[in-house]
This record gives structure tokens, sequence and C-alpha cells, in this order.
RNA sequence: UCUGAUGACGG
């Protein structure tokens, strides 16, 4: 099993899903990761419809599931934006213990965030027992994807009040969020704070979060300068 | 002694 398994996410890192699926269809016995595996596999190759397929198939057939699995498809969902069927899942395991597990929790928080349905995200979140910087920087980051650029950085402020570091992906969002806010002061703050209170080295991605924070305030010059100035090819 | 997993920007 173990080596059907490996086999399976190998052919599906290399973009083979056929292979994947043709080891999976050869393999005579298989275990929940065997099958999470191939959810995954379809999930995070953009064939999120055949991933909640499988599930499907799987739970009708009575087949062994686990914790990645649920991580999977709600991920899944989330991809495909598919706030219906996210809902449902997630009212099967609604109370269990499964629920309380905080990556399955992020994984039903990003659900909610990325179907757009902030109130259900924010609900969730303010029950979750155990909050980690990933879930933060989710709630953060879909409130900034869905325009709420002020509701992104209440919730870094609180993140800051409990004391929950943010990581450089955490940075990413509260960037974008002062850009689209207009909050050229705050995010130049954060940028410089980030480097020298937490000593995260910006990457590429911070530095054209800072381009388009300028650019859009109109301070083009800065911003140019940030393009020359930065310590990467600029893309 | 092995396999699967949750957060990110701009155009």
């Amino acid at each position: 099993i173990a080596m059907g398994n490996r086999l399976i996410g190998m052919y599906q890192r290399c973009g083979s899903m056929d292979s994947a699926h043709e080891v999976f269809s050869h393999m005579l016995e298989r275990d929940s990761v065997t099958w999470t595996e191939m959810i995954g596999g379809y999930a995070n190759g953009g064939l999120g419809k055949l991933a909640l397929d499988v599930f499907d198939h799987l739970q009708q057939e009575g087949f062994p599931t686990d914790r990645v699995t649920y991580i999977c498809i709600f991920t899944a969902c989330a991809s495909r934006a598919a706030l219906a069927k996210g809902k449902a899942l997630h009212a099967c395991i609604a109370g269990s213990v499964l629920e309380s597990d905080v990556t399955v929790g992020n994984a039903i928080l990003n659900m909610y965030g990325k179907c757009g349905n902030m109130k259900e995200a924010h609900r969730f979140f303010s029950q979750m027992l155990v909050l980690d910087v990933v879930s933060w920087s989710s709630m953060i980051a879909n409130y900034a994807q869905h325009g709420h650029s002020k509701d992104a950085l209440q919730m870094f402020h609180e993140m800051r009040r409990k004391e929950v570091l943010p990581d450089r992906i955490t940075f990413v969002s509260v960037l974008c969020a002062c850009s689209h806010a207009g909050r050229v002061a705050e995010g130049c703050y954060w940028f410089d704070f980030m480097q020298k209170d937490l000593a995260i080295k910006p990457n590429l991605d911070h530095y054209n979060c800072m381009v388009d924070l300028l650019g859009r305030a109109g301070m083009l010059t800065q911003a140019e300068d940030m393009i020359r100035d930065m310590p990467f090819e600029p893309n």
C-alpha cells in the first residue's frame, strides 16, 4: 500500500493524473491515504469536481476517511466556490473531534472565505478553540480579497493584540489591504516592522505589494525607486 | 518506518 500510495503521489506531482489513476485502479488494497492521495491530487490539480465525486463514492461505499481527506475536500470546495457542498460537508462533521482540529478548522474557514461568505467564516472563526497563524492569515487574506480592507486590517490588529506572530504570508495580505485602503503610511510602517522587529526578509511579492501601494496612491516616483532598489529582478 | 494536508499579491 505504501508503495502504491507513493507512486500515485509521484505521478500526480508530475501532472500525470491518468498514470496515477492507473496505479490506483490496480491496487488490491487501499487505505485512507490512498483515497486521500487521489482526492488531494485532483483538488490541488484544479480538478475539484473530480475530487468531490471521488469523495462521494468513498462515503457511499463506507471506505475509510481521515483528517486529511476532509482538508482536501474543503480545499476542493474552496477552489470551486462550492458553498452549498461545503456547508453540507461541514454539517457532516459538525460537533465532531475532526471539526475541532485546527488544520481542518482552517480548511473550513478558508472554504467559507473563498466562497465569499465572510459572515459564516467569521462565525466559525469566533468559535474555534485553537487559532494559529494560518487561521488569522486566512481571515485577513479573505477579507482583503473581497474588498474589505478595513476588516482585514482590524483583524490584523486583533492578531497583534492576541500576540500571535504574523509570518511572511500574513504580511502579503496586510500590505495588500493597506494598498487597497490607501493607507500608505501604515503599509510602509509594517513593511519596515516586519524586517526590523520580526527579521522577515521581504521577498519579491512583498516588494510588488509596496510598488502597488505607492503606485495606487499616486506616489509614482517612490514606486519607481522601490522597483529600482529591490534586491530582486523585477517581474 | 514510509505516503496524503490547511494561509498569499499585482497585471
